[in-house]
DNA sequence: TGCATATTGTACGGTTCCATACTATCATCC
DNA sequence: GGATGATAGTATGGAACCGTACAATATGCA
């Protein structure tokens, strides 16, 4: 996600409702800061991440196997789950099994798939990772005040919801 | 930006508050939902600009060109407002020439720069995309009374200055 | 003037992601 | 039981990014 850092100067918005008079100045201006917000706490939560040597699509990884019973779960499983392709999945496991935080073994029932278990080690990494993140996100989320929180909260899943008008 | 599509069971949900008791379930549930609502968004914006042919990064690229009154800026400036480093830009700079929007000029009073500048052609593509572009996002914002709207942009820009606190 | 320092743009190598195409294996249906 | 089609995982090649290092050029200061 790319965003601009610099809002319009006055002068180029009248150049832009010149040539595009039907604009919704401030739609797109809510719209604009709406996806710069996001991005900047997306980034913030990349810079947690860091900090334990983790990035977001391995760490999401390690969350879906922790809350499987077995930690035990397989690639397309966790692909669809966590919303990338297979292929982007693959990368994610290569990396996490290089590190040693997670494992492919053999399954016997259906020999095209693997078996992807977390290892004592995975699970040591989110034990050091996730107090942190919950700690984090807490005293982030404390900046709002409930009835606010609540309504983005409402407002933003209704837009995620609502996205086939821009179809 | 990667996000979940699943959210917990309560059965997993239980399993994590056993292991990391302190957890404020709410908050991580809001800051989830929080990033996968924007994350939704901005992968629909980038399938509007796909079907112009284009990518988020380079399509930010000749917006800021069209700011300016000469519709020519260089790398460095770009690449600040853009919010990307110097080399990224020098990418959508290639990716834009390649395709004949942009041009690069010599910059006579200072030999270690470029003049980058829209064609008419990339004009062209701006007209083309951003009538589009307003009318989805005022199709999309419009899904919003005005209040929720006022409080989600404002709760949204305060979260987003405020995240020095997960540091 | 000359030399240290800063700036500009690019090259290079790395990561994360995707779409596509492929092999191996499984399931189905005649 | 054999062909047909679906599914699992991966390889490959691509784009968008970053950090770092670099050559060329500009600037500032002694």
């Amino acid at each position: 996600m790319l965003l601009l850092k610099e809002l319009p100067t006055s002068k180029s918005l009248q150049r832009f409702l010149l040539r595009y008079p039907d604009a919704d100045i401030s739609a797109i201006s809510d719209f604009v800061n709406l996806l710069r917000a996001a991005s900047d706490i997306s980034v913030a939560l990349d810079k947690l991440l860091a900090q334990h040597h983790l990035l977001q699509g391995r760490w999401w990884v390690l969350v879906l196997l922790m809350r499987e019973e077995t930690q035990t779960s397989s690639p397309s499983d966790l692909a669809e789950k966590a919303g990338v392709t297979k292929a982007t999945m693959t990368g994610f496991i290569d990396g996490l099994e290089r590190e040693g935080l997670v494992l492919r073994l053999m399954d016997n029932d259906d020999r095209r798939k693997f078996l992807i278990r977390m290892t004592p080690a995975g699970q040591q990494k989110l034990d050091e990772v996730m107090p942190d993140y919950y700690r984090k996100v807490h005293a982030l989320m404390s900046q709002l005040n409930q009835p606010d929180r609540d309504i983005m909260i409402n407002s933003l899943k209704l837009l995620a919801s609502r996205l086939d008008v821009m179809k």
